[in-house]
RNA sequence: CGCGGGGUGGAGCAGUCUGGCAGCUCGGGUGGCUCAUAACCACCAGGUCGUGGGUUCAAAUCCCACCCCCGCAACCA
């Protein structure tokens, strides 16, 4: 299982600037590719940006600039900040790419001349003010929260997607886990929502929106997000259109999808039911997390709980950020975290534990050589981190053994030992070194610098402070 | 009767699918150690597992009812 992987995170909405969960999510999914890697399997990680509609066209509006502009600003600093948290992301979109628009208007055409898609109407509530279509979860008592006034039921012209001939046996792929949903409630919440309703079909087009992908028989019209931000998970991966049809179902067939809970809905059926129209395979796996909350709730600038990407990194390293992210809950379920309890497990993993632990055994080492032991694999640490995505469970498989050592060292008391009795001291330095050796290896799809680091002071005895003790 | 999730020592959570002594981390207390980043180790205190009922030799776990909190309700990770 798992020989090949098309790993995905969603790509991320080019209006504004990263944040703490879009870095969880591809955090999450770098950890997981590095993995594979480690365990030499064939794997592609693809993240990037999503860069069409109205919102951005609106802010680029707003800002004075062109929306290329704002989007090669936000797109460049999306990739700027990825970089500096060490994702090794194998492939980055955008979907302004010329070729992702020219596969895109190749898949509509194709759609469009087997009647997938048709000319239909798009019917919504529309406010006079915005000057656009709102969301009834947007409004506010049924109205228009800018502008206090009450939408109006407006139809225009659109083209639309068929969506429910394909319902029976997207359910059917679901239930049999063909396309398998991890966790399993989510499994059930989808399948739930899929057995209650017949599916309408969905617009895909909208002919006020200037900032998109025309319409090849319709230059009237641009796409609406679907068709444009799913399709590049296949072009992301060098997909070349509808006809491409042997590395489609190569990509297809091997898609991991890690998505936050929110955009479930549309992974686990308008997604799927685009890779029935072009006749491909469906992901392996959709993997939905939870989100990260703040004392209980979203974060908000009303509330004042938003804790930002920079603080974190300011405050910590980028590897203490990646595993107090990644440890700070199950991955799956929602996560609550505060600075404070956020800065107490620093202290308490990092400082005292791991890093502590390096100090000590290096410096109890004195004079002895270290020689790299064989690898070990721990089932659970792999169960944990490759199949149920625990990666907070897998990350406590290895502070088991940092904890193990510190018991170790308590019982032989190997500062005596280095006086009386250096051949049982030897012994004991020896299984010391070998679990930091072992911790490093585990350890390194997380924190990747960090396991290099580990490596490198046994190797030469030095000792180092890997994460400095933050005082309050 | 829209859908789903949750309620477990002071805090944050795991455990629920597959019933079997109520567990983890942090915080608090006492003692120990001195190799280490005022770190580390041992022990202790602290829980009617939301409420009521049912099934069972046995329920946090399964069933029924109720209370409270939180999401979602077709593009916010």
């Amino acid at each position: 299982m798992n020989k090949k992987t098309y790993l995905t995170t969603p790509i991320y909405y080019a209006n504004a600037s990263p944040h703490i969960g879009t870095a969880y999510t591809t955090i999450a999914g770098d950890v997981w590719q590095r993995f594979q890697l480690q365990h030499k399997k064939e794997s592609f990680f693809l993240t990037g940006t999503d860069e069409h509609g109205l919102k951005i066209e609106k802010k680029a509006q707003d800002l004075k600039m062109k929306p290329q502009e704002l989007v090669d600003k936000i797109s460049a600093e999306f990739q700027y900040l990825w970089k500096k948290l060490e994702i090794a992301n194998t492939h980055f979109i955008r979907t302004s790419d010329i070729k992702h628009q020219k596969i895109v208007q190749a898949v509509l055409d194709d759609f469009f001349q087997k009647g997938i898609i048709y000319k239909g109407k798009y019917e919504g509530l529309y406010c006079v003010g915005c000057e656009q279509f709102k969301n009834p979860s947007d409004l506010i008592e049924g109205k228009c929260p800018d502008h206090n006034i009450k939408p109006e039921l407006v139809q225009e012209e659109s083209y639309l997607l068929k969506m429910s001939e394909k319902q029976s046996e997207l359910i059917n792929k679901i239930k049999t886990d063909q396309l398998k949903i991890r966790p399993l409630k989510y499994k059930k919440e989808i399948l739930s929502f899929l057995e209650n309703q017949v599916l309408e079909d969905i617009a895909i087009s909208r002919p006020q929106v200037k900032w998109g992908i025309p319409l090849p028989f319709d230059s009237q019209h641009t796409t609406y997000v679907w068709l444009d931000a799913f399709l590049s998970y296949l072009t992301g991966f060098g997909w070349k259109g509808p006809q491409d049809k042997k590395r489609g179902k190569e990509i297809s067939s091997h898609f991991f999808h890690l998505i936050g809970k929110d955009i479930l809905r549309v992974h686990a059926t308008i997604w799927p039911i685009i890779l029935m129209h072009l006749n491909l395979e469906l992901p392996q796996k959709i993997f939905v997390h939870g989100h990260i909350l703040s004392r209980g709730k979203k974060m908000s600038k009303s509330l004042g709980n938003v804790i930002s990407l920079e603080e974190m990194l300011e405050k910590f390293n980028v590897e203490a950020t990646r595993y107090l992210l990644l440890s700070a809950g199950s991955f799956g379920e929602d996560v609550d975290v505060t600075l404070e309890r956020i800065t107490e497990k620093y202290n308490a993993d990092l400082a005292n534990g791991l890093g502590n632990l390096v100090s000590r055994v290096i410096s109890l080492n004195k004079n002895l050589k270290v020689s790299i032991p064989e690898k070990k694999e721990l089932g659970n640490f792999q169960l944990f981190l490759e199949k149920k995505l625990r990666f907070d469970k897998a990350l406590e498989e290895i502070w088991k053994i940092i904890e193990e050592s510190n018991v170790y060292i308590e019982k032989n008391r190997p500062w005596e030992l280095m006086k009386s009795n250096q051949k049982k001291y030897k012994k004991v330095m020896s299984i010391l070194t070998s679990n930091l050796f072992l911790i490093a290896d585990l350890i390194q799809p997380f924190m990747p610098q960090t396991a290099l680091e580990i490596e490198k002071s046994l190797k030469n005895n030095q000792a180092t402070i890997l994460f400095p003790r933050i005082i309050k």
